[in-house]
DNA sequence: TCCGCGACTTGCACCTACGGGA
DNA sequence: TCCCGTAGGTGCAAGTCGCGGA
């Protein structure tokens, strides 16, 4: 589709209308599922089919502002101004002919992240000092450039001086020693994770070799009472050391008091949980606190405590670090942050002890007896004939009912239960209506009980749950994710799946394998008579239990700890140290890259072109699928057909990817990508690979070597965040919370559409829109009625009468100024809300800050702004990114 | 080098409790 | 008090990527 061009100025801050922002390409929307949605009535195993969503009124990736498939205009990059684009066109460094990339010059000078670290929420907020003394990473204007992701260089582009001296500041700003390249470090510190002295190798030991007498968990419970002989802590001269092993000594290493411990948590959280200043920020709590010494604040508490989990996680990390420091004799950054790498590599030791109680099971099936019709008549059914087809009755309603192959697969599986004799013989004759109804009524019973009984209900299922909600791992308890087995159901694959409708039968004991320490007491199988099918004791992995998909065997469901545990948040802090390293490297990265469009070596060229598409695009690797998979893809994955060119040089996207969402973008890229492309889809039919010499593990290979530990996925984290990071940035004004708020908001819609997060519009969309206009119709009315009492009032003359005939008050002047004043600033709120409903209806905005926007970021921007982080970040995400919290308020990605 | 397994992250939809407005 | 809209929690599907064995 090609860019339509228009005079508008670039306003970057001005949030109501992004579509200001210079349009580079934009995305299609071409949403062909919305009208079923209608149909759909609320059910408890309802989902809605994906396929063939449209993408968003979208800035392109990276930020570029796309132009809108409502037809908005907004200016265009002029030819000359796609040199920034992506930063690829400048001269090409002095690397060489290869694609190697040069690694940026070291800077020992810069204060580690790990000594930023140390402070805490609990202290008050040291004065900057040695923050900036550090390396000036805008020392070279390219690499101001460089760090920013392209739509930033582009956007910039077409800006004056100014924006560029904004940024430029605000890297000088960005100078911790984080900036120190990672390759001279690097190897010094992959020692420190790869010593082996903690290793149980017994942990490896087949599963013969397992002790017979802790195969399964019936009948152990005798040694749940035992008492863990385990340490509270990891010694600190252990090499894992690093990892969250010895945080929170305050719990109690005994495995066999969860319960108890979980209590007393629990009221000690509930204590917390009492105190409230939420409203203050987090920067000002710091410093009442320091001043103060108040500790009332439940944020505040919760950040204490969080803190504690980080400052756990970083204080041996800290003694490590100066370890590693005088031993190198360097004050490199990366020797500080490599403290969050032993853990990360498989075969490294996760933890020490853990103790937990399994999982627990779905109820049995109860059988409710209302029969089905087949051909007009009531057909009996066993239990497990009836259940499946129950499971089929109450998806009435969704839209896999439209789809053949949900039938199908369905009729297959379910046929098999029948037997062949059975009397039903078809799907097409099968009338489930009764079932439905009844159903329907269930809910229906539900949705009426009174808030005492669903208290009740709720009480009693937290009571049979809460032994299976914890874990203790090295000491400390910490939540499980997914605790429950998934029940049976029909799978309900998203897209065009070919197995969706299939059953998915009941997970018994039998089918799990529980990982548990060594020393703990196996978890009681919950289900009399039966036993689980493996017990382990593998402590290089974070799993508590698995069992293998029934609908794809190969495939397996983990139960892990929940997002808030140390465990995970240390390796999504690894994560986002990763993509922050990138920073330095990205460069010689698009150096590298931009050098080999014209490659004569065919798989380097599509190395470049798909490494090029991955970091404008933000493109997911694509790895290769199997027939029994949907049909998406991802960069290699792409075919001849999912690429348009549209000369001179913009290609269009058009592709199912990861949860067959839509993906249609048109891009401007450079003539050599173009030209690449060009040759690269000549000879081929539609439906060949476009990067036939390329997969994911050849891609990733090759980004290896231009930087440690780098795979594609990398680039999206790193785009994300640092678009979070510069908008953010830019874009902060002096104002209310509330405006800081709608920053940060726009900045995070960026993110979101760069990623290509979608969400499917709400079934009430068009009605809530509507009751708005409507609303702001009458109000209008209101405002015209004020204006013609106000100038009788002028003029001494009473106010006439209401529409409905009633006789008005007489009000002065002024009151009747102050009540038109009032209806307008409600107007305009009605319309901005509006505007943000309307432009964020297909756009889901959570998913960045989840998984992709370091919320160090986030939380250090709270601070400078003095914005409560709790208006950014919900319970969950405090408890998430619990380790982030005492990031330094100068923090920059 | 390829391939499949295994472990983990990412991602969207559904459900429900809760809060604000009528 | 009820209704409506939504945020947050949950469920589970669908990705990514490392590793080890053939």
């Amino acid at each position: 589709m090609a860019v339509e061009t228009s005079d508008k100025p670039n306003l970057p801050h001005d949030f109501d209308d992004d579509d200001d922002a210079p349009i580079i390409y934009k995305r299609i929307s071409s949403k062909k599922n919305q009208t079923h949605s209608e149909a759909r009535k609320s059910n408890s195993h309802i989902h809605d089919g994906q396929s063939y969503r449209q993408a968003p009124n979208a800035p392109s990736s990276n930020g570029q502002t796309s132009s809108l498939q409502k037809g908005n205009t907004a200016p265009s990059l002029k030819p000359s101004a796609m040199k920034p684009s992506v930063g690829i066109s400048r001269t090409p460094n002095s690397v060489g002919n290869t694609s190697s990339v040069k690694l940026p010059v070291a800077n020992s000078k810069s204060p580690s992240l790990g000594d930023k670290q140390k402070m805490s929420v609990d202290v008050k907020v040291e004065p900057k000092s040695t923050e900036h003394s550090g390396k000036n990473f805008c020392e070279d204007s390219e690499d101001d450039e460089d760090d920013k992701p392209l739509s930033f260089r582009l956007k910039n582009s077409n800006h004056d001086n100014k924006v560029t001296s904004v940024v430029k500041k605000s890297y000088e700003d960005s100078d911790d020693d984080d900036d120190v390249p990672l390759a001279k470090k690097l190897p010094r510190n992959l020692n420190l994770g790869t010593t082996s002295n903690n290793h149980e190798d017994s942990d490896k030991k087949p599963i013969s070799k397992i002790q017979k007498d802790r195969q399964n968990g019936s009948g152990m419970s005798n040694k749940q009472d035992r008492p863990s002989p385990l340490p509270a802590k990891r010694p600190l001269d252990n090499s894992n050391s690093l990892q969250p092993s010895v945080k929170k000594p305050k719990v109690s290493a005994s495995d066999a008091s969860i319960k108890t411990e979980l209590v007393s948590e629990k009221r000690e959280l509930k204590t917390e949980d009492d105190d409230d200043d939420d409203h203050i920020p987090i920067s000002q709590r710091i410093k009442k606190q320091g001043m103060t010494g108040d500790k009332s604040s439940s944020t505040k508490k919760v950040l204490q405590k969080v803190t504690k989990v980080n400052k756990s996680i970083s204080k041996p990390f800290k003694k490590q670090t100066k370890k590693i420091v005088k031993k190198s004799g360097s004050g490199s950054e990366y020797s500080k942050s490599s403290k969050l790498l032993p853990s990360s590599g498989d075969g490294q030791k996760k933890w020490t002890t853990l103790v937990h109680n399994g999982v627990i099971f779905p109820p049995p099936y109860q059988q409710h007896g209302v029969k089905m019709l087949y051909k007009g008549r009531p057909v009996d059914l066993t239990p497990e004939q009836e259940e499946v087809a129950t499971m089929y009755a109450v998806m009435r309603d969704t839209e896999y009912m439209q789809k053949d192959k949900f039938k199908d697969n369905f009729w297959n599986d379910w046929r098999k239960l029948l037997g062949r004799n059975h009397v039903i013989q078809n799907l097409k004759d099968c009338d489930f209506t009764p079932i439905y109804d009844w159903y329907q009524g269930v809910k229906d019973k539900k949705k009426q009980m009174t808030t005492e009984e669903k208290k009740i209900l709720k009480e009693e299922k937290m009571k049979q749950e809460e032994k299976y909600m914890w874990a203790m791992v090295d000491g400390v308890k910490e939540k499980v994710g997914n605790f429950r087995v998934e029940p049976p159901g029909l799978f309900r694959g998203r897209g065009e799946h070919p197995k969706m409708g299939k059953l998915k039968k009941r997970i018994h004991p039998g089918d799990i394998t529980i990982n548990i320490g060594k020393d703990a007491p196996i978890p009681e199988c919950p289900i009399p008579g039966e036993r689980w099918k493996e017990i382990r004791h593998d402590n290089t992995v974070t799993w508590l239990a698995y069992w293998s998909d029934p609908i794809n065997p190969k495939l397996f469901k983990y139960v892990f700890l929940a997002a808030s545990s140390s465990l995970k948040g240390q390796s999504d802090k690894e994560k986002y140290e990763k993509a922050r390293m990138l920073k330095d490297y990205i460069e010689n990265i698009r150096s590298a890259y931009t050098k080999d469009f014209t490659n004569k070596d065919i798989t380097k060229l599509q190395i470049a072109v798909a490494t090029y598409l991955i970091d404008k695009l933000a493109l997911r690797a694509g790895n290769e699928k199997d027939d029994d998979e949907a049909d998406t893809v991802g960069c290699c994955t792409l075919k001849v057909e999912n690429v348009t060119r549209e000369p001179p040089n913009k290609l269009k996207f058009n592709f199912l990817g990861k949860d067959s969402i839509k993906y249609e973008n048109t891009v401007e890229v450079e003539l050599p990508v173009y030209n690449a492309i060009l040759k690269l889809q000549k000879d081929k039919r539609p439906g060949d690979d476009l990067f036939d010499k390329l997969d994911t593990s050849k891609l990733n290979a090759h980004l290896k070597e231009l930087m440690p530990g780098l795979t594609a996925k990398v680039f999206r984290t790193f785009n994300a965040s640092i678009t979070l990071d510069n908008m953010l940035n830019q874009e902060t004004k002096d104002g209310d919370v509330g405006e800081k708020i709608v920053v940060y908001q726009h900045a995070n819609k960026q993110v979101a559409i760069i990623c290509n997060h979608q969400r499917s519009v709400s079934k009430s969309h068009d009605a809530q829109m509507s009751k708005l206009t409507e609303k702001i119709d009458e109000l209008q009315a209101v405002l015209k009625e004020l204006k013609t009492d106000l100038d009788r009032a002028r003029k001494g003359k009473p106010p006439l009468k209401s529409s409905d005939g009633k006789t008005k008050k007489n009000l002065t002047p002024e009151v009747l100024e102050k009540k038109m004043s009032q209806t307008n600033a409600k107007i305009e709120k009605m319309q901005r809300d509006m505007k943000t409903k309307e432009d964020l209806k297909t756009v889901a905005l959570g998913t960045s800050k989840i998984n992709y926007l370091d919320p160090r970021i986030t939380v250090a921007w709270c601070k400078r702004h003095e914005v409560p982080i709790e208006k950014i970040f919900n319970k969950s995400l405090l408890a998430k990114f619990c380790w982030a919290m005492d990031v330094d308020p100068d923090f920059r990605f």
